[in-house]
RNA sequence: GGCCCGGUGGUCAAGCGGUUAAGACUCCGCCCUUUCACGGCGGCAACACGGGUUCGAGUCCCGUCCGGGUCACCA
């Protein structure tokens, strides 16, 4: 049976050129590591700093790794990430579709219309078992290379089980060129030939890649350097079909440690990890941003970016060579920037989830707890302990109330807190401003340092030596009858 | 092991032949202060090593060492 070459007109056809196209194609295994976010962000960042479009596809393919709800997992991420795509499965496209199994049609054809020109074969041989000792492993001379096309044909006909596989040059080298690393060339004899359709009739990855970045019309392949080593495979099956190479962008990886990427399976967080431990969207992305590239010129000292601004300033130029090691210490920095930076009503609204899995009383005010927490958190996830004491008063240890600095001892504190119960309890308003006053008038009186007087009677309020907010902040929030009663527990304790 | 890639403070990094080698995180001091934070100021700390090339090398070349990747009908 010939091939229709009218198919593969159709197709080229299709393609829609002329702007910057991106893709991000992910396999579902259900799981979005940082890495790999890292990598789409990148992806959509040079389709929009270009004007470009950005392209999601699901590379599916290998059909013992699918994992349920996979799928659902990205939209939600690039959703939340707000790595919008102009392309993909759930919106359709001029080049649909975009999910490799529904396109399995396709990559047969382009296989045979490479063994047609030449550049692949049919191969007969047995599945080889033994390649888990990767160690030093040669298929040797592969028979079916050399068979002839027209006896190959009629046992394909017959039915015979075969896969595809790649016809390397045996002399020679390639050369290809990556944005980030320049030049690369390799000789032919260590490239293998590798498998373009696999025995249950589906591509490889290594052949789906190219032809649908091809029929896609991708500009600008991205992908983990992982695949540096297969490029010149890549550059080969381009040049076989005789189409035009993308540009490459092999992005370096992102390390746990100096010897290991960050993975699943030594229990690196993930990207919906990292959100259950308290960190922002953003500040993840922004940081993941500088994980790997970094401005220059003016931009060079410039962290904080958003991501209208990283697609403003992304450059292939800025992007590292080098692995980078994930420093989580780093991130809670950001996280800490991007908390700080929110508007007090919009930090509150986020706040107040974990504020009130410690404080239940209602009486309470979470947004006015919120304040205090603002720029005393890193985390949200810092939030419940710090504000536990609020509704339940801790079973403290009277020797708190001798503090060095605040020149405050257990006589002084006890002096301090009657002065203060007698004047907090006639108060004519429990407005903080009133409570402040008060407060410092009552220590000018008494002849000593604000911190004289502050100090037991946020001690006495709270129960724990670090609190967030002051005594004034903390009384307020408590409210008059509260306040009085801790203080006169504290009292009990001193005598 | 073969092939490919990388190597500036503990970490992320700027640097593209001439700099006192930026900046950020971490850590440590000091100031501010009603504890703690925030904020401000200051400090510790780096060009893996050896050869070249050059008047001059973190920057260019070679070698060594170290690290990573890859060598699947996985992606």
């Amino acid at each position: 049976m010939a091939l229709d070459m009218r198919y593969f007109e159709e197709m080229e056809a299709k393609i829609p050129r002329g702007k910057v196209r991106t893709r991000f194609a992910p396999s579902p295994t259900g799981y979005m590591h940082v890495g790999n976010l890292r990598t789409a962000l990148y992806t959509w960042l040079i389709a929009r700093n270009a004007g470009g479009t950005f392209i999601l596809r699901i590379e599916d393919t290998d059909q013992t790794r699918q994992v349920e709800g996979a799928t659902e997992l990205i939209y939600r991420t690039l959703a939340e990430c707000k790595l919008d795509h102009d392309e993909g499965p759930d919106v359709g496209g001029p080049v649909a579709p975009y999910i490799q199994t529904q396109r399995r049609d396709t990559y047969g054809k382009y296989a045979r219309l490479l063994v047609e020109k030449g550049h692949a074969y049919y191969c007969f041989c047995e599945k080889t078992e033994s390649e888990e000792d990767a160690g030093d492993f040669d298929r040797g001379e592969d028979p079916c290379r050399e068979l002839d096309p027209a006896q190959a044909q009629a046992r394909v006909d017959a039915g015979e089980p075969y896969v595809i596989r790649q016809k390397i040059p045996r002399e020679g080298t390639t050369t290809f060129h990556d944005a980030i690393f320049g030049d690369i060339t390799v000789e032919n004899k260590t490239l293998d030939d590798q498998v373009l359709i696999k025995r249950d009739g589906l591509p490889t990855y290594n052949f789906a890649n190219v032809v649908d970045d091809h029929l896609m019309g991708i500009t600008h392949v991205v992908r983990g350097s992982e695949y540096l080593s297969s490029a010149p495979k890549y550059d080969l099956l381009y040049r076989g079909f005789g189409w035009e190479v993308p540009t490459y962008v092999h992005c370096s990886p992102v390390m746990r440690d100096a010897q290991h990427k960050m993975s699943k399976r030594h229990g690196d967080p993930s990207y919906e990890d990292l959100k259950a431990q308290g960190f922002l969207t953003e500040a993840i992305l922004n940081y993941v941003a500088l994980l790997g590239w970094s401005p220059r010129g003016e931009l060079a000292e410039r962290e904080i970016f958003s991501l209208e601004e990283l697609a403003q300033a992304f450059d292939l130029e800025g992007m590292s060579k080098s692995p980078a090691i994930f420093d989580l210490d780093k991130l809670t920095h950001f996280n800490a920037l991007y908390l700080r930076a929110m508007a007090p009503e919009e930090f509150a609204r986020v706040a107040e989830p974990y504020i009130r899995q410690s404080v239940k009383n209602p009486a309470l005010d979470a947004a006015e707890i919120a304040a205090l927490l603002q720029a005393r958190c890193e985390k949200l996830t810092d939030i419940p302990e710090k504000v536990d004491f609020f509704d339940a008063l801790p079973d403290y240890d009277v020797n708190l109330f001798a503090n060095k600095k605040s020149k405050s001892t257990l006589d002084s504190s006890k002096e301090m807190l009657s002065a203060a119960v007698g004047m907090l309890a006639n108060l004519p308003n429990w407005k903080p401003e009133m409570i402040h006053d008060s407060l410092a008038g009552l220590a000018e009186g008494l002849g000593v340092k604000n911190a004289t007087l502050m100090w037991p009677v946020r001690i006495a309020a709270a129960g724990k030596a670090v609190t967030p907010g002051g005594a004034v902040e903390i009384c307020h929030i408590l409210g008059r009858e509260e306040t009085v009663r801790r203080l006169k527990l504290g009292l009990e304790k001193l005598s």
